[in-house]
DNA sequence: CGCCAACTTGACCGGCGGGTCAAGATCCGG
DNA sequence: CCGGATCTTGACCCGCCGGTCAAGTTGGCG
């Protein structure tokens, strides 16, 4: 109601879709970064607007300049994120691979680069805590699920893996991935432990679990 | 500073520690119940205090007569939760057998809890989320990880486990237990299987990563 | 140099929600 | 039937915080 002006122009939607200079965009990243490093620190719903600001040592205002909400911050984020995640499992996978060793490969590339972006990952492990988020974040969780089930299935094919309910076993590896990633995050293991290690770890532990 | 009369009685700290007559016990309870399933349904932070009084049917003021604050509730929830998973732990581990039938036991009957009280356990899901309940909740997953890691010293001197870092191991197990217990609790499994299929395939799943 | 868009500021607003309070109601022992 | 403890109510208070706004400043382009 109050009319959206439905004539209007369909580029832009609403009040977001700003016209940035360079300059705008690093701003941008800025409060990204900034927001990224609180919300890890002490998650989203404890971190003030306000707060974000001042680590990127900008006014309150200029918040809005970039983002219509801080909803949509984490969005950005969350995306962000997950892009980046599939395109570095993508490119540890080699296509041409056994199914077993491509999830090896994939396994030990998430585990690398959710060490390496703990920052960041600690935000997804927000997951279904606060229904508001609940859709941004699942629309991404089904997707692995699917894919690895897949890659499970086509090893069932192949007779490389036992006939067990594939998706259980995806969620198995996806659980794995995640826990230990967690674990490790949260400084609950050995801090000597280097990422490789873990990654190897990792790897063979769902090769197992599989086997 | 203004005092906090430090020669007060020792026996009820602060404004906590009513007595309740039998009635009143009933009605903490029925605001235990009540904010359990909000929390569960909405999350803990986006539950209201006159949301829980509106679901117990009382007045909001009456909240305090039964909690110094809402944290406080949570907290006495998440203890109540992790007293019965231990006690149903213990009732199902047989102390004299094998280890490896010990963390089967475990495995299986921490699913099966899991699963029956999952609208518990999905807060228990909220950890590291909200650090201002990192406390209450880290005082017990610690315990957990420790019991699990001497269960599997135990298995490698017995030779029944491999030689890797054991609470590398412990953590695995521990997470694949609430990695399959969320996906089913969240509807990502298939609506047929029971919880007894599923305790059984966790149960294989964990006793084929350890092997 | 003048104009406009991008950018920046900080004071301000509004309501939401945790927590308080004074006034009872109810129940029980003496 | 009195007095005190337990219990119950709902109006009220108040600080916090997401979001707005009017007033600038800056920088590039014609």
């Amino acid at each position: 109601m109050t009319s959206t002006a439905p004539d209007a122009p369909p580029d832009e939607s609403a009040t977001a879709g700003r016209q940035h200079t360079e300059h705008g965009r690093e701003r941008k990243q800025q409060l990204l970064d900034a927001a990224a490093g609180l919300f890890a620190e002490r998650g989203y719903g404890a971190t003030r607007i306000a707060d974000i600001c001042r680590a990127a040592g900008v006014a309150k205002g200029l918040f809005y300049w970039y983002f219509p909400t801080k909803g949509d911050l984490f969005a950005d984020l969350v995306r962000t994120m997950r892009l980046g995640l599939r395109r570095t499992q993508a490119a540890a996978m080699d296509p041409d691979a056994d199914v077993a060793v491509r999830i090896a490969q994939g396994t030990e590339a998430s585990v690398r680069f959710m060490a390496e972006h703990a920052a960041y990952f600690a935000l997804i492990d927000v997951e279904r805590t606060d229904p508001a988020h609940a859709v941004v974040l699942s629309e991404g969780s089904d997707i692995y699920l699917d894919d690895v089930t897949k890659l499970i299935e086509e090893g069932q094919r192949d007779g490389a893996f036992p006939d067990a309910d594939p998706i259980l076993m995806a969620v198995g590896v996806l659980g794995a991935v995640s826990s230990f990633s967690n674990a490790y995050r949260n400084g609950r293991l050995d801090p000597d432990l280097s990422v490789e290690q873990l990654a190897g770890f990792v790897q063979g532990w769902v090769a197992s679990a599989l086997g």
